[in-house]
DNA sequence: GTTCCGCATGAATCGATAG
DNA sequence: ACTATCGATTCATGCGGAA
């Protein structure tokens, strides 16, 4: 077979490509992404609406497009799947748990699995069940070892600021202070340290409340969460089902690069918009990276 | 095949029943149990170790007791089982994907699957993962249409339960509001009469520190939260994996009817202790039921 | 009666070492 | 090569004792 891909991915960096993700998949050269995060298009039992796949069908059009990003992910890389599964006929469908073994037969290593709870999800009431405030933000992997850098999300500790800060005088925590602020010195390093721990793998983020004009956006910090986690500066983070661009948001916010891909004309005019409206955020080295 | 089943569970009810759960379970009469909450031997790699399944063992191991289970209980009841994969080779095992498909070949619905989020998950690190925060409890049901009762475990709004808690300190606040979460904070009975909110599929609880004497112990509210959702008074209870007697103690405070069963002698003792000094909690009609 | 502090304790996982 | 054991790592919680 031809090898029909780019020799690089430059000319599409930093950008929004219009057009069906599994196309333009195709040409992008292999080993070439250290991260994917997306979130699909959910299944959807009701034919008219907009990009619905049936749930019955969603493994098997799924795997060619995880089949692809296999491909152009780097052996060291990270592929996170944001995904929960419908309610079909009263039951949870188990597209999702047939999507993750299927995975594993084209080679995916299946390493972990984050829990995003969505603390302000859409309220609702039925009669047999509670509001789902809760997705799967799958991780897959192409080889055992992979790049993760667990330094850049550490989060303050429980008694952070409350009783541990408490017993210091005024005069230390005014010190102290400074020094963070400035942000230079071993010291500052180790006393971050003693005062910062690792997360877990539940991720507490409220839900978009804005309207982005995207009805399936995640919170910009989600998408944030894992580019730090898993790449570092200037690395390449992809995202072939964009739609309103925040993936690509959070990789321009914390200086990486990034490849949005979105079909429908619309979401890619709005997530160009919301990719030009981002700001690179200043690292703050020697604090949290 | 001859019919060797008890009549009645009368002579079993409200007691811990030593033994093989399957033997026992065969000998109970079929639609006679209102809820089933279990927590069963987790998978482990580990052959010497008590009671340890191994992972590729793990399915065609339970499949015959959530047969029994399927069939004791009654059409409108429900079996929650508390369950969370391990790590093999650095990957998530897909042992309880499998059990669900299998479990829905058996004719059970997977109707949900709550969250149990541990505020506390065991320290540890690793250059590749982070500590494991949460657990599945996965609803199994036999017909769509079962008793639910959701206005048993509705939840003070969060606005009016931080002001009722600002006179505590911090470090309290917290940690009551992580309780208030999941609808048990230590003055319940003050909040009569206020507004109140359905929880959703998210349930945030500590694990039992302290000496419980069984190493795999569930706090009581976990058991006593589903109690509530999906039993009321004198219903029957059953934990056929029912260890240091958690299941059994939610449901003697909550005024059902319990079952438990359990292998080892040594927890079977335990259990029995444990229910015995466990007593009913006064019925708080009209806050949670 | 409160508040605060110290300490033991986990349904863990990985990598190295030993058989 | 493959399996069993052990040490290192790490933090929210609840309890007891003290102030």
């Amino acid at each position: 077979m031809v090898d029909m891909t780019m020799e690089t991915t430059a000319d599409w960096e930093n950008r929004i490509l219009l057009g069906d993700c599994l196309e333009l998949l195709f040409k992008m050269p292999s080993n070439s992404v250290d991260l994917v995060v997306t979130s699909p298009p959910y299944a959807d039992s009701r034919k008219a609406t907009y990009g619905g796949i049936h749930p019955d069908r969603y493994v098997e059009w799924f795997l060619p497009v995880s089949e692809q990003i296999q491909r152009v992910l780097k052996p060291t890389g990270t592929f996170i799947l944001n995904i929960k599964e419908k309610v079909v006929d009263g039951e949870r469908h188990t597209y999702v748990l047939e999507l993750i073994m299927a995975m594993r037969q084209q080679g995916w290593l299946w390493t972990e699995e984050y829990i995003w709870h969505k603390r302000n999800s859409a309220p609702g009431k039925w009669p047999n069940r509670f509001r789902d405030a809760w997705e799967r933000c799958l991780q897959f992997n192409r080889e055992k070892k992979f790049h993760m850098y667990q330094e850049a999300v550490m989060v303050p500790t429980g008694d952070w600021a409350k009783s541990r800060l408490r017993n210091l005088s005024e005069t230390d925590r005014r010190r102290d202070n400074s020094k963070v602020g400035s942000g230079f010195g071993k010291k500052v390093s180790s006393w971050v340290g003693r005062e910062m721990a690792y997360p877990d793998n539940v991720l507490h983020l409220a839900t978009e409340c804005s309207n982005t004009g995207h009805s399936a956006a995640f919170p910009v910090e989600l998408p944030m969460w894992f580019v730090r986690l898993f790449t570092k500066p200037n690395d390449l983070v992809l995202d072939p089902f964009v739609g309103s661009g925040t993936t690509a948001v959070a990789a321009k916010q914390l200086g990486r690069r990034y490849i949005g891909i979105e079909l429908k004309p619309e979401y890619h005019a709005l997530a160009e918009r919301n990719v030009a409206n981002a700001a690179v955020i200043p690292q703050q080295r020697g604090l949290f990276e």
